[in-house]
DNA sequence: CCTCCTGTAATTTTAAAATTTACACCATTA
DNA sequence: TAATGGTGTAAATTTTAAAATTACAGGAGG
């Protein structure tokens, strides 16, 4: 299982709240169309960001806006806060492996015992990347391409 | 979505096989047992491990062993045997933006790039733990708990 | 030549992710 | 004060990917 689409669509939402949440209203209808997911789910994203502190929704009238600065918000703390328990998922593991087998008992603990400390390191790599490196990259790609 | 179980059966497989492929036949009937997993599919796994020259398998009458040493033996190098896009399946991305959105149309640049660098943080974090250490792992954990 | 095994294709089942539908509730404004 | 255009969330449905199952051809060795 691989880390949730809704992640990448949290950083499009991220960034397009960045470049037009004080100019214009962003919805969850407009951030629907922008990224081609569903308004619902998109609702569902906003609600995870707002509970951890990283945007504000306007609730009646509507509108997202940022609430901290670009270097706060990791890649880690998105994928956290969206799915918290990402990186206990990201290794599959055999749920019945047989317990009559030395080995088949004891594979959970030695499974275990390594991806964790992949997971510290995916961990430490997700820490390393903010929004402002991201919205820097969109700078760079916005230019060069268009 | 996540790593697939496939690596983690691949692992519990080859630990087996370097316990026991020695003494006894190792068939994907006996792995099967142990695993808890489908003979179909330990078959699948362990013929990609033989492509990928790790393991031989008997063909005809059967059984299995190791072809090399256990310090070749990474675990990235099981991942990319079993999964061989399996790093950039790591993120999902979505897959409509809208392209008439400037954010839409350069999403998907951005997001890789970010990606790529984690993927390598990834890469070598596999790269970094081989059998040898969860061979040890698994003695250590036989000791202990039996 | 019979038995036990591998290799692999094709189908079915299962499980997870995402979408859709539905509706209660809030703010603004006409 | 009622209409409009939002949010928040639950529940059901659809979609998709992973795994299991079924099926069978073919090799090795007694």
């Amino acid at each position: 299982m691989h880390i949730s689409t809704k992640c990448s669509v949290a950083i499009h939402c991220l960034i397009f709240i960045y470049e037009y949440g004080e100019k214009k209203k962003v919805t969850s209808e407009l951030l629907s169309l922008s990224t081609g997911s569903n308004p619902v789910t998109i609702r569902n994203i906003l609600s995870s960001l707002k509970k951890n502190g990283i945007i504000s929704v306007k609730f009646g009238t509507g509108g997202a806006t940022l609430n901290c600065s670009l270097e706060e918000i990791t890649i880690y703390r998105i994928c956290k806060t969206i799915e918290p328990d990402f990186l206990s998922k990201l290794f599959g593991i055999h749920s019945l492996p047989s317990p009559l087998c030395p080995i088949g008992k004891n594979i959970h603990s030695v499974l275990n015992y390594s991806y964790q400390k992949i997971q510290n390191d995916l961990c430490d790599s997700l820490k390393s990347i903010t929004m402002k490196d991201l919205v820097t990259d969109y700078h760079y790609f916005i230019q060069d391409i268009n």
